[in-house]
DNA sequence: CAGTGGTCTAGACCACTCG
DNA sequence: GAGTGGTCTAGACCACTGA
């Protein structure tokens, strides 16, 4: 218990332990609450460390963090706790574990998100690739309506983003994506086409921050000229457009993006992956 | 515990424990399993017994189940493990729990599925009320892709229903659903009128069948004369046209249903509930 | 105040994986 | 065989609800 300290992560914990538990709210053994002040419970404590220490890239994707009963002791706290933490991050996609092998950090989604493309009509066909293409990357001024769902003041600096997406090599959909420029310093064309042309690995690798869609919208729009000409189809076609809002794991607004989505031979599939 | 007996499902738990655990598995108290073959852990079989007892209508839409205490002893395991089996139905939607009061049986889902209709862009507004109209109910043979994603024989009976969705009396969607008629033998337009028009409604009251939502695909389509003309708006305005395929709670297709959706107005919006 | 769900602990044993 | 996650039990105490 003694070696406690070469942990990284460890300050973090026993300052929460020192003033949210031990201190001032009540003690952990019995569970006990002394206070009538909300502390957030242990295991939703340990939820935060982790995430905040997977960011800090303490370890990699497809990483094995330690076992249960290491963590355990690491953060002086029951196999049970951080069992249910472990639980609830694996639900949230950001763990996936493997009986007889470990907990493992899952690969951050792309920016596709969820949902593939595959034949109207065909539930279980295997989804092609699709194949990512960064057009352009901007800094600008915040559109009133992605001001006010990003939580920014009007006309605010932000980072505006255009992505292709390509199926057997048919461009398929087109991304316009916004993030508040303040919070991404160093985002820009050369580190995201590092990191593949992909917004959200760029945020986990250099900002450690793990992108989470909170909303989507769906709309079938005809296309605007410029999307169509980029596209090369006919503007009057019917298209479906997609707007996502996507969240920190802590639930603040990190982006705004809009899609077109060709889909007059191809269904956008959400739900079970095949 | 002698008095097991009276409760609903009694037989059906103590048949599973019987065959299941007792005599071929293991010894539940260990959570031993002497077996090689496979057996459902017990907070699974709790589910299934809990499912089952919602089914036949034991507990009704917002009534209390017994206390998790009361179930364990009704079930002969832990309280630990009530709980487990009842966070996993929380989790499915199918129950809600509220501290201190008890833990109580969902409203059946509707017809309409997850997601509101509101003003494209805006993501917090609160949705207008969807009024459903049942336009028919028929018996027919199931259309080739009907019958594959149903695992029916090609042209076996189905039972086919179509509604319409309004929005502030304007017509703003347009159901068309497909259901195996062999499993549901009174179901027909009577009944579900009685539900409101709604099916899952029916589903769940006459046949004790809490439906699934399992994959949905998601296109633009310019719309069918018939369908147009149904809707009131020109054939050729882009729409939005939504596929889905229900399930049993145990994952049996059960629905095959077809939705066309005017967004030129509205947003289909999925995610985070206002 | 009694009853309910929510959290936390401790300990046991299982099934699985890999060297 | 050692180490991992998965299941199950038992017991304690908390926060919340409603009579």
């Amino acid at each position: 218990m003694s070696d406690l300290a070469k942990y990284p992560g460890f300050k973090l914990m026993s300052y929460i332990r020192l003033v949210f538990t031990l201190d001032l709210f009540g003690d952990k053994k019995t569970g006990m609450m002394r206070n009538t002040l909300r502390r957030l419970p242990l295991y939703a404590q340990i939820k935060s460390v982790l995430i905040r220490r997977i960011g800090e890239g303490e370890w990699q994707a497809n990483q094995a963090l330690p076992s249960e009963w290491e963590l355990a002791a690491q953060l002086d706290v029951s196999q049970g706790t951080v069992r249910k933490a472990l639980g609830e991050l694996v639900a949230q996609g950001v763990l996936y574990r493997r009986q007889g092998r470990g907990t493992f950090v899952a690969e951050v989604a792309s920016d596709w998100g969820a949902g593939y493309l595959v034949t109207p009509g065909f539930l279980d066909e295997k989804p092609d690739m699709l194949v990512l293409e960064l057009l352009g990357c901007s800094r600008g001024n915040a559109p009133e309506d992605v001001a006010q769902t990003l939580g920014l003041r009007r006309g605010e600096a932000v980072i505006r983003v255009r992505q292709l997406w390509r199926l057997r090599g048919m461009a398929v959909a087109l991304d316009d994506a916004y993030l508040p420029a303040e919070s991404f310093d160093g985002l820009d064309a050369r580190s995201i086409r590092q990191c593949g042309g992909d917004v959200y690995v760029t945020l986990q690798r250099r900002f450690g921050v793990r992108p989470r869609v909170a909303v989507e919208q769906w709309r079938a729009v005809a296309l605007s000229r410029e999307d169509a000409a980029m596209l090369g189809v006919a503007p009057d076609q019917p298209t479906l457009s997609q707007l996502r809002v996507s969240t920190t794991m802590e639930g603040e607004p990190l982006e705004w993006r809009q899609r077109v989505c060709l889909t007059d031979a191809l269904a956008y599939t959400t739900g079970r992956q095949p």
